[in-house]
DNA sequence: ATGGTAGAAGGTCTA
C-alpha cells in the first residue's frame, strides 16, 4: 500500500499539479493539507472519475482544510481532533483503510505557531501537539490497530533537516519547545519513516515561495509520516520525497512524501 | 531592519 501526503497550499490553484502528480505517482491512499475549500467546493467527482478514489474532507473556508482520497473504502471517518470542543480549525482528518490488514491513517496538517515567542497562535500550536499525543496514545491503547500519522507536522525535527537551521532557532517550527513536543510524540514508541530509511543529507519537503528559496535550495523537512510500533513500522518497506515536483509549473510550496506498507 | 511571494478572497489574513 502507498501512502502520500502532500500539502496542497489551495485545490483551486493546484487542481492541474495535483493531478499529473497523481496520475504518475499513483499512491492508494493520498492526504493533503491546506485545501483552503470548503467540503462543498472540493472537486471530490474530479478524482473519483480521475482515478477511483473514494474522497472525504475536512474543509474550511479560506485557510486549512485536510482531505483523504484512497482506492480503498475509507472506513470509520474522523473529522477534527479530539480535546478541543472550541477548536474550529480544519486541521485533522482520520479513516480506516482495509487492505492486506487494516490500517489507520491519520491526515494531519499541525498549527505553524508563528510568530514567538509570546503569541496565540503558539500556544495553540503547543496545546494542539499535546492533543495528538493524547489521541496516538488513545490509538495505541488499541493493540488491534496500526496506526500511520502523516502530514505537514510544521516541525523541523534535528538542525540536520533544515539547510541553514541557524535561520530557523527562534522560529516556531525548530525552537526547542516545538522539538520537545514532538520527541514526546515520537517517545510513544512511534518511527520516524523517513529518517528509518533514509540518512542523507539535505532531504527537504518545503521550500518557501520568497527570497528564491528553491533556487538556492533553501529547504527544511517538515512533512513527516510516524508509524505506530512495532507493527506498522515493521510493514515499512519504501519512503520516498518526490522533490521534482518543486520545479515544476505553479508548484506547491511543499512536496509529496510516500511510504509503502506491507499491507 | 525590512520586505520579499503565493493563495483564497475580492479585504486582509495566513504562511
Amino acid at each position: 500500500m502507498k501512502i502520500a501526503s502532500y500539502n496542497i497550499n489551495g485545490i483551486k490553484a493546484r487542481l492541474p499539479a495535483l493531478t499529473a502528480w497523481l496520475e504518475e505517482a499513483k499512491p492508494d491512499v493520498a492526504i493533503l493539507q491546506e485545501i483552503k475549500s470548503i467540503d462543498e467546493a472540493f472537486p471530490r467527482e474530479h478524482f473519483e472519475d480521475m482515478g477511483g478514489y473514494s474522497v472525504e474532507t475536512h474543509g474550511q473556508k479560506s485557510f486549512n482544510g485536510v482531505a483523504l482520497l484512497s482506492k480503498y473504502p475509507l472506513e470509520d471517518v474522523m473529522c477534527g481532533l479530539p480535546g478541543d470542543e472550541e477548536d474550529e480549525q480544519a486541521r485533522y482528518i482520520e479513516a480506516t483503510v482495509v487492505g492486506d490488514q487494516a490500517v489507520r491513517i491519520c491526515g494531519l496538517y499541525l498549527p505553524n505557531g508563528n510568530p514567538v515567542p509570546g503569541g496565540p497562535k503558539y500556544d495553540y500550536k503547543l496545546a494542539w501537539m499535546e492533543r495528538l499525543r493524547t489521541r496516538a496514545k488513545e490509538l495505541l491503547s488499541k493493540e488491534e490497530i496500526f496506526f500511520m500519522a502523516g502530514g505537514d507536522y510544521n516541525i523541523i525535527p534535528q538542525a540536520e533537516d533544515a539547510a541553514r537551521p541557524e535561520d530557523w532557532t527562534e522560529d516556531a517550527l525548530f525552537r526547542m519547545d516545538s522539538r520537545d513536543a514532538f520527541r514526546r510524540i515520537v517517545n510513544l514508541g512511534l518511527t520516524d519513516a523517513f529518517r528509518a530509511r533514509n540518512q542523507a543529507a539535505e532531504q527537504y519537503t518545503f521550500w518557501d515561495f520568497q527570497r528564491g528559496s528553491w533556487q538556492r535550495n533553501d529547504g527544511i523537512r517538515i512533512d513527516h509520516f510516524l508509524l505506530s510500533p512495532p507493527e506498522c513500522a515493521d510493514l515499512l518497506t519504501d519512503v520516498g520525497i518526490d522533490k521534482e515536483v518543486r520545479g515544476r509549473e505553479k508548484p506547491s510550496d511543499h512536496v509529496p512524501i510516500w511510504i509503502e506498507l506491507a499491507a
